[in-house]
DNA sequence: ACAACTTGCCAAAGCGCTTTGGAATGGGCA
DNA sequence: TGCCCATTCCAAAGCGCTTTGGCAAGTTGT
C-alpha cells in the first residue's frame, strides 16, 4: 500500500493525503480523521525513502562504532548506551544506523555518510586527544554531538560527558583518607580522552594527599577483566605492591578481585578496590552494601541523553553548542577499608 | 555533487555515468575510468534513498533489540554480535540499522519496517518457545535469518544456533564424570528458547549419569552479574548444597566465582563451575588453562555468519531455508575439579 | 449584490537515482 | 558501396513521497 494506492482508495488526492497525515492545517478534521482511520486499516506508512527524498532528511541517526579487526575489544558499554538512545530516538521517530569501522578509515566513513545522505547526524564516541574527526566533521557539515569530550581540541563542539577528572580526583581521596598510600592506577587506554582525565584526576588526588604517583604501579589498556587481572597479580607480586586498586571500568575490577581471591586477600579488608562504574545491566553494581566501592554514572542515561542533544541539534543545527557535565555519583562499598598496618 | 552534477561536469549523461559507476557493460572502459576518477575526485556517493527508491532496495539490514522499559539487562552478547555482522554487512555495501523495543509492541516496530520499506531484511535475535514474530515475518514477507532456534514452532525459517543441548549435556557429563552428583542449574530466562535446551541437556546428562534433578538447584532469570552471585549464595546455604555450578553465561559465573569467594570457596577444589562461554571480548576466557571450564562459542563469529545468511536469502529469496548449527567446544579449565569427598 | 478572503482540495513538479527503449557511430563483411 | 551488428551513449520515465501554486466553493464585509 502506497500513497497513490491510499488516495485512490479514498478518492481523494495524493496532496490532502500527505497533508491529512503530517498534520498540515489545509485539511478539514474530517478529512484528515478519515485519511488517517483509512492509513490504519490499511497498514499505510509512507516509504521511508521517498519520504526522505523529497524531504531532504533521513530521519535517521548514525553511530559508528569502531572495532579494530584484530580481535580487538567491543566497547562492553555499547550495548546499554545504544538502548539509552535507542528509546530517545523512538520517541521521535528517529531510526538509528550503526556502521562497525576499523580504525583506519574513519573519516572515510563521515564523509560517504555525509555524501550518501544516509544520517541526519551522529554520535561520535570515544573522543582521543585532540581528535582529528572533530575539525572533519565540522567541515562536512553533518551534526554531531560527542560522548565525551577532546582534550587539546580547538574545535567547538556539543558534548555531553562525566566529570572523570573529579570523580577520580574523589575516588583517590577517599582511598587516600583510608590511609592508602600506595594506590594502583588499572586505567584505559590512554589515548582516549575520558582516560587522560582520569589519571590527571588520580594525580591530583594523590598529590592532595602529598603523595606522588608511581608509573609502576599505573597502566594503561584495554578494559577486559583478563587486563584487570593480569595487571593486579603482576603489580602484588612487586617488592613494594600496592594496598588499593583505582580501576576504569566494572569489568576489569572483576579481573582484579580475581587476582585477590588467588591471593588470597579479601577486597576491602587486605587490598582496596575502588572503580568507575557505568551502571552495565548485566553487571549492576547495587547489592547493599555495594560490591565495590564506585563513581558511578549511567552510561544508559547518557545514551538517552545525547541522543535527545542531538536531535535538538538537528532541529537548529546553529544554535551554540551545549557542554553537559555529569558528576559521577560516589558509593561506598565494601571493596575499600582503612589500610592495614 | 550529485549525479547531474557529476554527469553535467563530465560532458557526458546521467545514464552513462550511472552505467559506468555501476559497472554495467554498455559503457566503454575509457569512459568508465575518466567516470570513477572523476567521482572520486568530486567526492561523489550516490544518495543512498534516491538509489533505493530507484531500485527498490534499502541496502540495509534491520535488528531489533527488546529492552524492557523497566530497566531490564541489555544483553551483553549485543555489541559482540552487532562487530561480527557489521563486518558482513560492510563487505556487502549493507548499512545496519537497529531499533530498541520494549516487548509490547516487537510486532508492530516489525509491521512497521517493512512498511516503511526501511530494510531489505532483518536478523530475529532472542527467540521464544513456539514465538510468534516466525509467522509474523513470514507472512510480512520480509527476508529474515533467527540466531536461534524456536522449539515447538510449526513455521519453517533459516537460522544460525549453536547446539545448547548437547553442549550442556556434555557439560554435564563432565561434571558428572568428575564425581559431582549434585550440580545446580543457573539458566537464563526459560522462555527463552537457547535456556530450554540448555535445560534439556542438562536433564538428558544428569540421567546419563542415573542422576535425578532437583528444582531446588535450578534457577532460570536474566544473567547479570549478580544473578549469578545471589542464586549461588542461597543455594551454598542449601542443607545440601550443590558441588557444583553450570552457568549459562560467563558474566553470571563471574557472580558465582564470587559467591565462593565470599564463603572461602575455591572453584575447582571445593565447588566447581562449569559455564557456556559466547567469548565476549572484555571477558575472555583465554588463560592457560582457561580460568573456567566452559563450552565456548564465538557470538561474534555467529553475527558474522548470520549476516552472511541473511544476505544469501536476500538474494535468493525463494531458496531453501538453511540451518546451521554449531558445536561449543569444550575447554577445560581451572574451574572444575573432582569432587571432595 | 459584488469584491475580497478563507477554506478545502488538486495537478504537477521535483527530490536523485536507475533503467527502458532508442539512436547515433563505426567496424566488419559481402 | 551497402548492409548489418556491436558499441557507446542518451532522453525520458518512474520509484513514492512532499510541496508549490492554483482553483473552485463557501464566507465575510460593505
Amino acid at each position: 500500500m502506497n500513497l497513490k494506492e491510499l488516495s485512490k482508495h479514498l478518492g481523494i488526492s495524493q496532496t490532502t493525503v500527505s497533508r491529512a497525515l503530517n498534520g498540515y492545517p489545509e485539511v478539514s478534521e474530517a478529512t484528515r480523521a478519515r485519511v488517517i482511520a483509512a492509513a490504519n486499516e490499511q497498514g499505510y506508512s509512507p516509504n521511508t525513502r521517498a519520504q526522505g527524498l523529497a524531504t531532504g532528511h533521513s530521519r535517521c541517526i548514525g553511530h559508528v562504532i569502531s572495532v579494530g579487526d584484530s580481535g580487538e575489544m567491543v566497547n562492553p558499554i555499547f550495548g546499554d548506551f545504544m538502548a539509552g538512545a535507542g528509546e530517545t530516538y523512538a520517541a521521535h521517530g528517529y531510526d538509528m544506523m550503526v556502521t562497525r569501522v576499523g580504525e583506519q578509515d574513519e573519516g572515510e566513513i563521515y564523509r560517504s555518510l555525509k555524501a550518501r545522505g544516509a544520517v541526519d547526524g551522529l554520535v561520535m564516541h570515544a573522543p582521543r586527544f585532540n581528535d582529528s574527526r572533530l575539525p572533519l566533521l565540522t567541515e562536512l557539515g553533518l551534526p554531531f554531538v560527542v560522548h565525551g569530550r577532546s582534550s587539546g581540541a580547538n574545535t567547538s563542539y556539543s558534548y555531553l560527558d562525566v566529570n572523570n577528572r573529579s570523580a577520580f580526583q574523589q575516588a583517590t581521596q577517599h582511598l587516600t583518607s583510608l590511609g592508602h598510600r600506595r594506590i594502583a592506577l588499572i586505567n584505559g587506554q590512554e589515548q582516549l580522552d575520558f582516560a587522560i582525565r582520569r589519571r590527571q584526576g588520580y594525580e591530583q588526588g594523590m598529590e592532595e594527599a602529598g603523595l606522588h604517583v608511581d608509573p609502576t604501579v599505573m597502566t594503561q589498556g584495554e578494559m577486559t577483566e583478563e587486563y584487570g587481572y593480569q595487571n593486579a597479580m603482576s603489580m602484588l607480586d612487586l617488592p613494594e605492591p600496592p594496598t588499593a586498586f583505582l580501576l576504569s571500568s566494572i569489568i576489569c575490577a572483576a579481573g582484579v578481585r580475581r587476582a585477590l581471591d588467588d591471593r588470597d586477600l579479601r577486597p576491602g579488608r587486605d587490598v582496596s578496590i575502588a572503580t568507575f562504574d557505568d551502571c552495565l545491566s548485566y553487571f549492576r553494581n547495587s547489592a547493599v552494601p555495594p560490591v565495590f566501592t564506585a563513581m558511578q554514572s549511567s552510561v544508559r542515561a547518557a545514551g538517552a541523553a545525547l541522543a535527545q542533544m542531538l536531535i535538538d541539534r538537528i532541529n537548529a543545527p546553529d544554535a551554540p553548542h551545549t557542554h553537559t557535565l555529569w558528576e559521577a555519583e560516589f558509593v561506598a562499598g565494601a571493596s575499600t577499608g582503612p589500610i592495614k598496618d
